[in-house]
DNA sequence: TTGATTAGTAAGCAG
DNA sequence: CTGCTTACTAATCAA
């Protein structure tokens, strides 16, 4: 996902042509010998490489190329640093999308199965009507009282909150 | 909720006393003169106080201060614009917190109902074995057939999914 | 040394 | 001009 700039080409993008000639990367003249040396090359090459070349140099050359080189990485590291940033930002709203619509979800599935049980519970109280009014007729007749009918009409409801829909 | 920051006193904070000697807000000691208000005085002071005050001075000396008074606003601006950043983030954390919590509410009523529903539908189904069962004896016995018997045992169960707990 | 992060600076845009 | 935002630099810290 987080693709890593790669410390080289940051800039010129965005920057008016003054303030790139500008820019330290290009801006000490005095000596043509370090910059004999491209951004994009002085941030790519390894250390050892970076020393073959830098034999020949004057210390005080050494030193500047060095800097330049530091500066350049900076640059590149600020860049990620800033693309991470808004990257975990995005993350982060993304994650709270998901999370709002999963509320969502969550809702309207609660609401179709409280419609459901409060359907359920109207026709199961008809039920209960219809066979407590039909107890007296079953009681006078010993054939039909089963175990299944007393337990039915005798269990009590679970306790449970009659948080209903409407 | 946001306190911003007022222009002044960013600096002197996480600075070392060399770096802090060497910023710009203090750096060129050339003319005396536009070191005779300090940084707070000049950022806090309105455009017609800051012209009445710099009358007496060369147009150099105007401009550099009104640089300086700029490059101090700027300092404030960018701290502000850092602060309002993570506010934003801590806002947006908080948020995804809640929906998370949100979530989790839902789910553990959703359950409850579900198991609710359940209970339900097992003592349906059990009522409804007793009502066919007794529909013979009921239906011998015509005082006891009513308009709720029939609308019961007949009328059909909506077609929900039966996704259950469990 | 390398990479990340921070405050400060300047440029550029919007109001 | 004011205020905000961005890219860059330098300082600092951790690995």
């Amino acid at each position: 996902m987080s693709k890593k700039i790669f410390l080289s080409q940051v800039k010129s993008e965005e920057m008016s042509a003054a303030a790139a000639a500008q820019a330290r990367s290009v801006s000490p003249p005095l000596t043509p010998n370090h910059m004999s040396i491209s951004d994009d090359e002085l941030i790519s090459l390894s250390v050892k490489e970076l020393n073959r070349l830098l034999k020949p140099l004057s210390r005080e050359e050494v030193i500047k190329l060095k800097q330049r080189r530091r500066t350049l990485k900076n640059r590149g590291y600020a860049a990620n640093c800033r693309e991470k940033r808004i990257s975990q930002k995005e993350e982060l709203e993304t994650e709270k999308d998901k999370l709002r619509s999963e509320v969502d979800r969550l809702q309207r599935e609660n609401n179709v199965v409280k419609m459901e049980l409060n359907a359920l519970r109207n026709k199961c109280e008809a039920l209960e009507h219809f066979a407590r009014r039909n107890d007296i007729h079953i009681l006078t007749q010993p054939r039909v009282v089963s175990p299944i009918h007393g337990s039915l009409v005798v269990k009590a409801e679970p306790g449970l909150p009659r948080s209903t829909v409407s």
